[in-house]
DNA sequence: TCTCATTTTTGACCTTTGTTAAGGTCAATA
DNA sequence: TATTGACCTTAACAAAGGTCAAAAATGAGA
């Protein structure tokens, strides 16, 4: 991801934008047109269900890019909400850029792979889901995002596992005795 | 999806392979450099744990492309299973052809709409995964893909639901019996 | 430093889903 | 017809994880 602005044609100084910790970037049911490339921080994305509980969707730290693709591509209000977990520096980019503008082949092409990275994030993150037990995904996640872990409180990490924060505790409890 | 062999400049007669009920197309650990477009027929991709337990991960019915694209995306072998539930017409398309041909630029925003479309389709996926019972996601699945039930042995959809047989099995009693 | 709010831990109990095993249906075929 | 094998259903029991509640730990502000 590291050529995304040279990719969107921003000039990163005259576009940033600085948001606070909690600050909401986009909330459920608004349109959501919008990407937000992280220069510094760290944002999330997540729904909340009809029981009022929240479910993680992603983390993005620095130099990650963060939006409802899903909704942005049926052309549906926003599904997620973005916030920030830490203040954050942010590039706002508008949506139609990825598509519509005059863009070379070359960051066209670049564009198809920063797609399929997502794709092949999400589809290891399914596999995980449907085979891999709590305990399992939690030590997958702490491999695979070594450095969030310390800067996500661990309701929200249980969130992003699709378990309880109890059930992490005890799973976090059950590792430490183990050793 | 309805121009890709436009897109991927395949003459789609010359191109064709066959294959039957149960052939596979690509195994775990081979290399991966192809994706499948499905003229005719129903493919699967699936993984298979330590306990050899099944996982699938997508179905392909006619129109759709399947393919390993977290291995491509990353150059290593293989993860997923493909095989055939059906008899199957299936265009063979080589992964380089995507991204690095000489293709224009009309084709190369199909291609990025392609991945944003499949993006998509995990987005609901893990939030499903995360967020509801194996009843609601056995009864979105239904609404989902309305055509393939018929077509797929229930284990298969357990599989994909990230449960047993049995479990859908008792779902799907409980629904009956509700009505 | 003290306080208050938030987060994490722990435990008792409950619900959902997995496991194992048995029986039933149906189609292909000897 | 009898047999086989794949698939589906049902049920008893086990295990994983959720729910509820309360205590302990942590942390940001006054």
């Amino acid at each position: 991801m590291e050529n995304i602005n040279e990719i969107l044609n921003l000039d990163s100084k005259e576009n940033t934008s600085h948001f606070s910790k909690g600050d909401i970037l986009q909330r459920e049911g608004e349109n959501c047109s919008k990407a937000f490339f992280v220069k510094k921080g760290l944002l999330r994305s997540y729904t909340i269900d009809d029981k009022g509980k929240e479910h993680i969707f992603m983390f993005a730290p620095e130099s990650w890019v963060i939006a409802d693709i899903e909704s942005q591509e049926f052309n549906q209000p926003a599904k997620l909400f973005i916030d920030c977990i830490e203040a954050s520096e942010v590039i706002i980019l508008d949506r139609s850029l990825l598509f519509k503008s005059d863009l070379n082949i070359d960051q066209l092409k670049n564009n198809a792979n920063l797609l399929s990275r997502r794709v092949a994030v999400l589809q290891r993150r399914v596999i995980m889901l449907m085979s891999a037990s709590a305990k399992d995904r939690y030590e997958l996640f702490l491999k695979t995002y070594p450095k969030i872990p310390n800067r996500v409180p661990q309701r929200m990490i249980a969130s992003y596992l699709g378990i309880t924060p109890q059930a992490l505790s005890t799973i976090r409890g059950n590792i430490a005795r183990s050793k």
